[in-house]
DNA sequence: GAAAAGATTACCT
DNA sequence: GGTAATCTTTTCC
C-alpha cells in the first residue's frame, strides 16, 4: 500500500499570499473546497479537499493567539499562509494563517477512494496528509512542502455552527462546513 | 520546579 | 451519552 494510491492529482491555481490577508472568517469560508498537498521527503504526495474548518479571530478568547505571542502559538503572528501546526494530546492539528494573529483549523478533508474517517478530525487529518510538529512555520504560498491549490469548482452550500473542543466563547458560529460531506465531523452543522 | 489545562481521539456503557 | 489516555506548553509558586 503506497501512499501514491490515495492521493490525488492537485488541480486549480496556487494560492497566493493576498488570499490568505484577510480576516480568519473570510478565509475559513474560502478554503472549503480547496485542496491541501503534502509532498513528503521520498516522493509520496497526499492531498485531500478540505470539508470542514474553523476560524479563530482577534479578541477570540477560545484562540491560542488571545493572550500574545508565546513559543508554541508563534506562527500565528507570522505571514498570512503561514502554517502553524500544535500538539494537543496525542495528536497535532494544522491551522493556516490569515491576517497576523488570526488562523483557521482544518478540521477535515475528502479524498479519492479514501474511507471518509481518515481525514475526519483535525488530528486525523494531519496524520493521514504526514503534517508534523516540524511543518510548524512553513510557508505555503513561497514553495514549500505543503501547498494550497484553488480548484475552479462550483460555489456549493456552506454550513454554519459551534465551534469544537473549547471552553469560551462556544457560541460563536465559526465552525464552517460543505454540505453533504460525510468526511464532516459531528455535530451536524445547519444550512 | 510543579501543576494544570488542552482547537483530540478511541473506546466504554 | 461519558471518560481515560498521555504529553507538551503555559502558568504559577
Amino acid at each position: 500500500m503506497t501512499a501514491e494510491r490515495f492521493s490525488s492529482t492537485p488541480r486549480g491555481r496556487r494560492a497566493r499570499r493576498g488570499f490568505f490577508d484577510r480576516a480568519a472568517p473570510g478565509l475559513a469560508r474560502a478554503l472549503l473546497g480547496a485542496t491541501v498537498t503534502v509532498r513528503s521527503g521520498d516522493g509520496a504526495v497526499r492531498s485531500v479537499r478540505i470539508v470542514e474548518v474553523e476560524a479563530y479571530v482577534r479578541g477570540d478568547p477560545a484562540s491560542h493567539a488571545y493572550r500574545g505571542p508565546t513559543r508554541r502559538n508563534r506562527s500565528m503572528f507570522s505571514r498570512p499562509g503561514t502554517l502553524y501546526v500544535y500538539r494537543i494530546h496525542q495528536v497535532v492539528c494544522a491551522n493556516l494563517v490569515a491576517r497576523r494573529g488570526e488562523a483557521v483549523l482544518l478540521r477535515a478533508g475528502a479524498a479519492e477512494g479514501v474511507p471518509p474517517r481518515e481525514a475526519s478530525g483535525p488530528g486525523r487529518l494531519c496524520r493521514f496528509l504526514g503534517i508534523t510538529i516540524a511543518d510548524d512555520g512553513t510557508d505555503v504560498v513561497d514553495g514549500g512542502r505543503v501547498e494550497l491549490r484553488l480548484p475552479p469548482v462550483a460555489r456549493r452550500s456552506i454550513r454554519t455552527g459551534p465551534r469544537v473542543g473549547i471552553r469560551k466563547a462556544v457560541d460563536r458560529p465559526l465552525r464552517f462546513a460543505l454540505a453533504d460531506e460525510p468526511a464532516v465531523s459531528r455535530p451536524r452543522l445547519r444550512a
